[in-house]
DNA sequence: CATATTTCAGTAAGACTGAAATTA
DNA sequence: CTAATTTCAGTCGTACTGAAATAT
């Protein structure tokens, strides 16, 4: 059993995830909140479908977690005047403090899950996973640019 | 943040429970079910207490998915005569015979997940999250041996 | 017409908390 | 008394399905 890759992602997943939940907590924040922020600081402000191929964010639990950070003043959702099914979602000054708040915490939380490996381990075990990932999501790697001009006719 | 750790674990292993929930879907089987024949395959019939600790499936999940295995008749649920507290979990013929198709099953989704990756590259992602995993469960390792007699006093 | 976007309601498996009842 | 075991009722974050409404 604990020669599965499958069960052995499942459960250092698991355990990652607990160490991220007790870390946002008590910030009162979630994963969501700060895969978004980034986001939208490495990659400018982008329509809620567009944040959501960035980000892996299924479109039906974007509206709730940017409804939570809209809340918190850490985004501002605006209509896109380009296309009137859109919104824009912009990243505010207290957002860009919320993520350098969140950043921390995240590192601090890799040092500990990561504290049996050492930096060797630590960049194979990161290469592997990458590998994984970027051929596991998609045959084309989906490009997940900006938001384009849809086709008008 | 496809540089971080945490999140690539997250993904990874979302990913690779799509593929164990689709593979066990079609056999009306789940996660749990797998772990639990598997344990008492390899390692004996056991009290509830002893898979969960085996298996690392809470207590109070344990109840509802032995339920669903002794409904399908692939385990049988017996009072331990030495300690009334207790309930023997045993695996059945028909048990085994299932605990043999989801593992056929399983082998299917390691190769699956792993096409990306060399033989040498499986070995190495297996032997790094084993440490990571061996390491961040509990300092001593919890040795979650068979039941010991409890303490009479 | 088909397609894309946002939104909402609901489901699902896994992991967890808290509490009750029984027995050691 | 404390401690272990089984059971039940519920919560949580993540991920997903399906459908509606709106706009391209």
């Amino acid at each position: 059993m604990d020669h599965l890759p499958s069960w052995l992602l499942s459960q250092t997943a698991a355990h990652a995830q607990r160490l991220v939940i007790e870390g946002f907590a008590a910030a009162g924040a979630r994963g969501y909140h700060y895969r978004l922020l980034d986001s939208l600081l490495t990659a400018g402000p982008a329509s809620q479908a567009t944040l959501g191929r960035r980000t892996g964010i299924h479109l039906s639990d974007m509206v709730a977690a940017l409804n939570e950070l809209e809340a918190g003043g850490y985004v501002a959702r605006s209509p896109d005047p380009q296309d009137r099914r859109r919104n824009v979602i912009t990243i505010t000054d207290a957002g860009r403090a919320r993520a350098a708040e969140l950043s921390d915490r995240v590192a601090e939380i890799q040092d500990e899950l990561l504290a049996p490996l050492s930096a060797t381990e630590r960049e194979q075990l990161t290469a592997l996973l990458q590998k994984l990932l970027r051929a596991g999501k998609g045959p084309l790697g989906s490009p997940s640019g900006p938001d384009r001009q849809p086709g008008r006719r």
